[in-house]
Formats: C-alpha cells, sequence, structure tokens
DNA sequence: TACGAAATAT
DNA sequence: GATATTTCGT
C-alpha cells in the first residue's frame, strides 16, 4: 500500500522531471540558435538539465529518453539541435538557396563537411563583416535577415551602412563618401553575388555580357555599374588561365567539370550518390568546397586559388525555388566554348 | 558613355 | 593576398 503510494510519487516525480528536462531541452534548442549572443545562458540550461537527470532517480539514461541522448554531455552540438536544423531546413522552400546559404556560413551539420567549412570560414568571416545575418540563426530567419541585408543595402542606403551589425562599428564616420574619399566598399554578399552570376548566365558568359548589361539584369537599386565591372573583372580574372602557377596538384578537385548554360561547373560527386541528377544545387559540390564566386564561366575550369572566392559552385538560382531550368542547361562537358563567346575575350592571351 | 585593363586602396 | 575602387586609354 504505502509501497503503492510511493510508487506513484515516484513515478509522478519522474514523469514530471521528465518534462521538465524535456521543457529544458526545448529551451535550450531555442538557445541554442543563438548561441553566439548567449552562450552562458546555453550553458545554464545545459546544466541545469544535467542537474535534473541526475536528481532524477535511477532511470536517468534509458528511461526518459527513449531518444538518442547526446545532448547531455556537450555543450549541445548534436542531438536535439541538429534537429531542430534539419526541421528547418525542411520546412523551407528554396532549398539549394539554403544550402548555399548554409555552406556559406559554414555552420549547416557537422557530420558531413567539417573541414570544408573551414576551408571557407576565413574569406567568409571577412564577408560577415560587410552584411552577415547570424550565421546561427535558423535558416529560415538567416535567408530572411540576409534577404533584407542584400535588399536593405541594395536600396536606399547600400552603401550607407553596409556594416549594419557593427562589424566592428568601426567606421560608421569612415563614410568619407561625403569627404570625397573612396566610396564604401560594396561587399558582394552571397545573393548579390548569385545574382551577378544568374545574370552573367543569361547574358551568356562573362565574357560576353558587358557591366551595364549586368548591372540591368542584377536590378539591384544602387548597384553602380563601376561595381559591376570590378566584380566582373575580378571574376573574369580568376575564371581564366588559371593554370600555369599551379601545377596539377589539385586534380582530384578539378576534373569532372561540366559546361552549364555556358558557365563551368564542377560535375555532381557521382560517388556520393545524393543528387546524381543534375547540378542543381551546390551542395552536390560539397566535397569540393563551395564559394560565392560560385559558377565558373566558360573558359576551361582547371585550377581555382585553393582560397579564392570564386571557387567552383553551382549557379543558384534565387529566390524563386525554380531553380532548375536555366541551370541545368547541360551543353557539353568539353572545354570548348562557343567560338563566338571566345573570340570575345581571347583578345590578348 | 561604356568598356577593359591596370593602378591603387583597404 | 584577396577584393573593391579609381584611373586611364580606347
Amino acid at each position: 500500500m504505502i509501497k503503492n503510494l510511493s510508487n506513484m510519487d515516484y513515478n509522478q516525480k519522474r514523469e514530471r522531471c521528465g518534462q521538465y528536462i524535456e521543457a529544458l531541452e526545448e529551451e535550450r534548442r531555442k538557445i541554442h540558435v543563438f548561441q553566439r549572443e548567449l552562450p552562458l545562458c546555453l550553458d545554464l540550461v545545459t546544466q541545469a538539465i544535467e542537474a535534473c537527470k541526475r536528481e532524477m532517480p535511477e532511470m536517468t539514461t534509458e528511461n526518459v529518453y527513449g531518444q538518442p541522448e547526446c545532448s547531455e554531455q556537450t555543450t549541445g552540438e548534436c542531438g536535439p539541435v541538429l534537429e531542430q536544423f534539419l526541421t528547418i531546413k525542411d520546412s523551407s522552400t528554396s532549398n539549394e538557396e539554403e544550402e548555399e546559404l548554409d555552406d556559406e556560413h559554414g555552420n549547416h551539420d557537422p557530420d558531413n563537411d567539417s573541414e570544408d567549412k573551414n576551408t571557407k570560414s576565413d574569406w567568409l568571416k571577412s564577408v560577415q563583416l560587410w552584411n552577415q545575418p547570424d550565421p546561427l540563426l535558423p535558416k529560415e530567419e538567416r535567408l530572411q535577415q540576409e534577404m533584407m541585408e542584400t535588399v536593405k543595402s541594395d536600396h536606399e542606403n547600400m552603401r550607407k551602412d553596409p556594416m549594419v551589425n557593427g562589424a566592428e562599428g568601426r567606421k560608421r564616420e569612415a563614410e568619407k563618401d561625403v569627404g570625397g574619399g573612396r566610396k564604401q566598399r560594396r561587399c558582394w554578399s552571397s545573393q548579390l553575388h548569385r545574382r551577378f552570376l544568374n545574370a552573367l548566365q543569361h547574358l551568356g558568359g562573362p565574357h560576353v555580357a558587358t557591366p551595364k548589361q549586368i548591372r540591368e539584369l542584377m536590378k539591384i537599386d544602387g548597384l553602380t555599374n563601376d561595381e559591376v565591372k570590378s566584380h566582373l573583372q575580378k571574376y573574369r580574372l580568376h575564371t581564366r588561365r588559371p593554370r600555369q602557377t599551379v601545377p596539377n596538384n589539385e586534380n582530384s578537385q578539378t576534373q569532372h567539370f561540366v559546361v552549364v548554360g555556358g558557365l563551368w561547373v564542377p560535375q555532381p560527386d557521382y560517388s556520393t550518390g545524393k543528387n546524381t541528377g543534375g547540378v542543381t544545387t551546390s551542395s552536390t559540390t560539397t566535397t569540393t568546397t563551395t564559394g560565392i564566386f560560385g559558377a565558373m564561366a566558360a573558359p576551361p575550369p582547371p585550377q581555382w586559388p585553393s582560397h579564392s572566392n570564386f571557387r567552383p559552385s553551382i549557379i543558384a538560382e534565387e529566390g524563386s525555388g525554380s531553380h532548375s531550368e536555366e541551370v541545368v542547361v547541360v551543353r557539353c562537358s568539353s572545354p570548348a566554348m562557343s567560338s563566338s563567346t571566345r573570340n570575345h575575350y581571347v583578345k590578348n592571351n
């Protein structure tokens, strides 16, 4: 009788404890999103969870959590957090966009390509100084945020405060566009660059497209010809003849390429089994790292500077969920480009 | 005026 | 060293 009672009591306690812990975990999942901002908070909750678990009579390990439990020991890298990311990922619509974003922000699932993210991170950081959504926000938000960033920077004050989120607030006053110094650097966010690439694609490649055309196609308010021109110049520089300096050491990365809409893109990694169909998303290239300067333009793709932004990847159709149509037109796999385009840029080399 | 290339700045 | 801006010649 008494035993019974205490049993019930015990069970109740257990149950409540379990619920509490669940709630805590839930909380932690949410907080984890803001890990950067609230590290201590996260830590606190984690500790609380652990404390609870400890308090919870003996069934700690197996009973309450029917689910995989890696959440307790780490400060929450795995388990629920991941799930959270995954769900968010699923829920949002334009996946390649996000995978791009994901890659770009280098904070996606730790399982597949952590080194990839490392390779990117350095330049990413620099990008982030300018306009970066918090990399730890859930994808949806990040996407939105980046959109907004882009739009913002593209619209009214595109160059007024590109470092809104206070990279280090270093130059609010450094914007000397008044005094006649150099203008604020325009940061080519991934989205911006994607638009650029799309425009490029529409216009037939970097060597036929002209800055003005590109700018018009991009339809970015405040974007100037000069900026596009500069970007194009850089893009061209990186896309042509990267051969000689680097021998053939990284051929592992560079051997499989296909021409996609006049742009060189790496072939999907067939061995992974995912995305065998085509070159629709940048994630197909996870093994080859993804830079914001995704698709390569017509000239043979041979070699990219290993830490350049101009690494091969796929053009991602921005915004619109329908990506495939222009991206996917695989014309041929030979480095030969339409001679017409080629003539344009061969000129002097 | 638009463009590409080169010089220069960050 | 990479990237963006400015300058210069066409």
